[in-house]
RNA sequence: GGGUCGGUGGCCUAGCUUGGUAGGGCACUCGGCUGAUAACCGAGAGGUCGCGGGUUCGAAGCCCGUCCGACCCA
């Protein structure tokens, strides 16, 4: 890329080899500071917001994240070409458990224990830190490769202590506002590792449990229980209330001298086969009969905190209804509820108003108010609180049962529900707001936010923010470790205000140092040990990048992004917490359009995933056929919010098209240099030119014109369809076959300049309608063609601005009449196949025959003439003579003569000569430009005869300066020989390549 | 269990909004071309448009149900 590229034009290397030709592309851009070049001669420009969703840093990216940064980078580059000043700024997501689980395996860490005590917070901290940003190193080397331009030297990082002031800020707004509270919610918790999980973290074995079956003496009445059954016991301290479902047959039945409730479906079945027990129904009803029914808690004794709570609601130990979590599947109909120990007992509980009560502490031990089970482990405690129910006679039976149950995904222990104190940030009061905002973003699907979004957000909760864990933006809340007193803190300089004084890194541990006396009671005020749920971190982007981008915190003026595009599964996630930050903070929508693609899959359809093995590296696909194809196959392939079904097949198909493409420029920039062709020289007069040229300036206008619309409407795999067809049929399949005669070297046709300096404009703007798509290819053909022949063309093909369209040279009916005329082509060449002639061959005349009031091909009838090799076209109302093959179409009868004069022989043979005399010149591996000395040996006459009529059509189509036609060819060294049979007959031929 | 999207020849897919002979690419078979050439062009065969019902003169398309796959929610 070096070379000082000469006028008129370089042509262009026949190999094609994306690989290694990306890579030179890519030191050629680095070396010229072209991204540079680009953003500075836009700087004043109209601004383009563009919102990079953040990638996570664990690794290096995976196809989906590759896909998701080539169409993003494709977008981009449209918009600069456009003439705006693309916010590019890339961002990474660099917080979360993910990452701390990465380091505690390297550093051989086995719980959050260990994390305090062992390593340091500050060390862990580090590490974490490290590894996220060697990671983020790694993801941008990539990202490059894929000729993806973003802002790379300035990218948001949600670790860097300006974004987590930004995060901060949303914090005070929302606080601000009355969005933020503290309240209770159940969590899954693994009690060893002292954090809560993600439900993605769960990992579900098959163990032996409990299976218990407990009686619940009804207040009021003598001998008379519920039957409740539970796998763990250890969940009895906290049972608030027994659910029943309402539409479901209940049975009171006498056993010896009690009576029992329970389920008339499963009463047989736990009496009798499991109890094997004596009964009798006394009475049925619908479950909602027990509404409202007391019971006695069965460990009122040992719980005293259960006394307390009995006076504070007429609910509390008594039947609730449920009609969604009450089956007859296993149980008794009636079931054991303790909302402060299971997410569906917590519904039910807020929904009916029953205090959520949980008596275990993070570490998985009964808390001071478990009473008798205080300090007790909870698996521990099981035996305990059996016995203590066994004595009281309220164990009806003990089993076991195998089922599935969750587990830690690391250390593999049962996972514990409890209820615990979190921060929350109340959306779900935003509910109907955003709904109505949403109408009017623009989204792509038009299902993906008209239905999937408004679907999720009819249904949005309160969002939880707060997590006990170390690396992540920390809490801004302060507590007061006496008075009820919290500070929320918004930003660097409040904090400074507050305390005096703020730490290097605004991460844990440094940030919990930071302390100042309460103003109410003056003792100590703390931060909460919490950090913030890290979809908090990407949701604040749209003002959090400022800093990166503008270099400045003033985070009230942030402005709403025009273009955000992500993975299906953001609905619920980014695209989410976008529109919530962005509705908490200011009222305002984040975003104005929203692409959404979906997930990589294999060819089954299903997604790729490194667990099961199922996955494609980009770098593979990148390495065996260039960043260019994976663009192209990225974008092409897949319609908006669909899977992409990944098939190296189809790659390789891609690169076929690709190389239809190469090849386009190969042959012009080699036939253009062989004709000493200078563009700068040559003016493009539309109106003087051939009906042909015009016909492909109007395919092309029509093209920029069809792009900039799917752009526009951001329908982006159509728009390497669009340029996939103009290239293979309209340009490669027919233009350069049509002009091919005119380009020849030894034509002195003065439509040829014509040719050529309509292909040149062609070619040219091609190369920017490309440019987005096809980075690579198009700036290394630019460098060929354009700088090479035009020294005041910019420095790369990514500097040009989008081609104008211009209406004027679009012509429909132009068009139309070529689609007309090339499937006569194609009917013709049907019929010569039939009849065995050859397409080299001339036939003396075509006849059409309209069926069709509009058909007309007046622009064409050469181009019919010449690309059927008829001498003459003629369209008439009835086809008469004799030899004449037909064939009909929609529009027209085509008829073929077949038969042959003496001028029509001479001909053939003149070219079947030819044509074996270039594919001998081409084995020899001479140039274009290379005159021969031609020698032929004929025995018949006849064939003689018919040679010297065309003489000079041979000697000039076959570049030979001489021709000698004898019986036998000359004894000459280095002679090139080669032979032909033409009716019979044998004819010899030989050359020497003529020096200059 | 609920919601949404998709299900078109062996494979990848267009068409579906606005019903009217189902289009392309790959692979396959046959043929052609040969100054873009380890490329290209043409033709052929191959489709119950997931399945069932309905609306209609007419359904791949609209409506209802159902099955399969994906995603989200529970």
């Amino acid at each position: 890329m070096d070379g000082v590229f000469t006028m008129p034009v370089s042509e262009l290397p026949k190999q094609f080899e994306l690989p290694s030709m990306e890579e030179e592309i890519l030191l050629f851009w680095q070396k010229n500071q072209v991204y540079e070049l680009v953003t500075k001669q836009l700087r004043n420009r109209p601004s383009f917001k563009f919102l990079d969703g953040p990638p996570y840093t664990t690794g290096a990216i995976h196809l989906g994240t590759a896909w998701n940064k080539i169409l993003k980078g494709m977008v981009l580059r449209f918009r600069r070409m456009q003439g705006f000043s693309v916010v590019d700024t890339p961002g990474f997501d660099m917080h979360g458990l993910p990452i701390e689980v990465h380091v505690e395996k390297a550093l051989g860490i086995k719980s959050k224990l260990d994390i305090e005590k062992e390593i340091g917070v500050d060390k862990f901290i580090e590490q974490c830190q490290n590894f996220a940003l060697s990671n983020l190193d790694q993801m941008t080397k990539q990202f490059k490769r894929l000729g993806i331009w973003m802002d790379w030297d300035r990218p948001y990082r949600t670790i860097d202590n300006p974004y987590i002031e930004g995060t901060w800020y949303l914090m005070k707004r929302a606080s601000e506002r009355g969005f933020l509270y503290r309240g209770l919610r159940s969590i899954d918790c693994c009690v060893r590792c002292e954090t809560a999980l993600a439900k993605r973290e769960h990992e579900f074995k098959t163990i032996e449990d409990y299976s218990i079956w407990v009686k619940f003496p009804v207040l009021g009445r003598n001998k008379e229980f519920i039957v409740i059954w539970t796998t763990t016991p250890w969940t009895l301290p906290a049972n608030m209330a027994v659910m029943v479902n309402p539409e479901f047959e209940y049975v009171r039945v006498k056993v010896n001298d009690e009576v029992w409730i329970l389920a008339k479906g499963l009463a047989n079945i736990i009496l009798q086969a499991l109890l094997n027990k004596q009964y009798e129904v006394i009475e049925e009803f619908k479950g909602k009969e027990l509404l409202g029914l007391r019971y006695e808690h069965p460990l009122l004794d040992e719980v005293p905190r259960q006394a307390k709570y009995r006076e504070t609601s007429e609910k509390v130990h008594s039947v609730v209804l449920s009609d969604e979590y009450v089956t007859l599947e296993q149980g008794t109909g009636l079931v054991h509820m303790a909302p402060g120990h299971g997410p569906q007992d917590f519904e039910v509980g807020e929904r009916e108003g029953i205090p959520i009560f949980c008596p275990v502490t993070f570490a998985g031990t009964f808390s001071e108010e478990g009473g008798k089970y205080a300090g007790m482990k909870v698996q521990d405690a099981s035996e305990v609180i059996l016995e203590d129910l066994r004595r009281k006679n309220l164990l009806v039976h003990q089993d076991t049962i195998e089922h599935e149950y969750a587990h830690c995904w690391r250390c593999g222990s049962p996972l514990v529900y409890l209820a615990t104190d979190q921060w929350f940030l109340r959306v779900s009061d935003l509910r109907e707001e955003i709904i109505k905002k949403n109408e009017d973003v623009y989204w792509i699907p038009d299902w993906a936010g008209h239905t999937w979004f408004r679907n999720w957000v009819q249904n949005l909760r309160d969002w939880c923010i707060s997590r006990q864990r170390y690396w992540g933006a920390p809490l801004p809340i302060w507590k007061c470790d006496k008075c009820e007193e919290i500070e929320v803190i918004g930003s660097i300089d409040e904090l400074k205000e507050k305390s005096g004084k703020v730490p290097e890194n605004l991460h844990r541990p440094w940030i919990d140092k930071i302390t100042w006396p309460c103003s109410k009671c003056k003792n100590t005020m703390k931060r909460v040990p919490d950090v913030l749920d890290v979809w908090l971190d990407s949701g604040v982007a749209p003002w959090a990048t400022r800093w990166a981008t503008y270099g400045t915190t003033d985070f009230d003026n942030w402005e709403t992004a025009d273009f955000v595009m992500e993975g299906k599964d953001q609905i619920s996630n980014w695209f989410n917490t976008l529109f919530n930050s962005t509705m908490l903070a200011d009222n305002r929508e984040p975003y104005k359009s929203v692409y959404m693609h979906g997930f990589t899959a294999d060819e089954h359809g299903r997604p790729m995933s490194k667990s099961k093995g199922i996955g494609v590296f980009p770098e593979e696909v990148v390495e065996k056929f260039g960043a260019e194809t994976l663009r192209m196959y990225c974008i092409k392939s897949t319609g908006p919010g669909e899977d992409l079904h990944f098939l190296w097949k189809d790659v390789e198909d891609t690169r076929r098209s690709l190389s239809i493409l190469w090849n386009v420029y190969v042959f012009a920039t080699t036939f253009m240099k062989a004709a000493k062709f200078e563009p700068t020289s040559h003016r493009l007069k539309p109106q003087s030119l051939q009906n042909e040229d015009r016909w492909i300036l109007s395919q092309l206008h029509l093209l920029i014109k069809q792009v900039a619309e799917r752009l526009e409407k951001y329908e982006l795999p159509f728009i390497p369809r669009l340029m996939e067809s103009f290239i293979v049929q309209d340009l490669s399949r027919w233009y350069i076959k049509l002009i091919r005669p005119r380009t020849w070297v030894s034509s002195h046709d003065e439509t040829k300049i014509q040719a050529f300096t309509t292909l040149y404009y062609v070619l040219r703007t091609l190369l920017a309608v490309l440019a987005p798509v096809l980075p690579f290819q198009t700036e290394r053909m630019y460098q060929a063609l354009i700088r090479s022949a035009e020294p005041d063309a910019p420095i790369s093909v990514h500097m040009l601005p989008w081609p104008e369209v211009n209406e004027k040279l679009i012509d429909p009916e132009l068009s139309q009449e070529m689609e007309w005329v090339s499937a006569i082509v194609e009917t013709t060449q049907f019929i010569r196949q039939e009849e065995g002639l050859k397409l080299r061959w001339p036939c003396q005349r075509l006849i059409i025959v309209p069926s069709k009031k509009e058909f007309q091909i007046d622009h064409f009838s050469d181009v019919v003439a010449s690309q059927t090799n008829v001498k003459f076209v003629e369209i008439q109302k009835k086809a008469k003579g004799e030899l004449l093959r037909s064939k009909e179409l929609p529009f027209a009868t085509v008829y073929l003569d077949i038969s042959e004069t003496p001028e029509l022989r001479a001909e053939r043979l003149s070219r079947d000569l030819i044509r074996r005399i270039q594919a001998t010149r081409k084995k020899q591996g001479l140039h274009v430009t290379q005159r021969i000395a031609l020698y032929l040996a004929i025995e018949s006459s006849e064939l003689h005869q018919a040679i010297e009529t065309t003489r000079e059509g041979i000697t000039s189509k076959v570049g030979a300066l001489t021709l000698e036609i004898g019986d036998k060819l000359p004894i000459l060294k280095g002679l090139a020989t080669g032979k032909l049979t033409f009716a019979e007959e044998e004819i010899q031929f030989g050359f020497i390549v003529q020096e200059d």
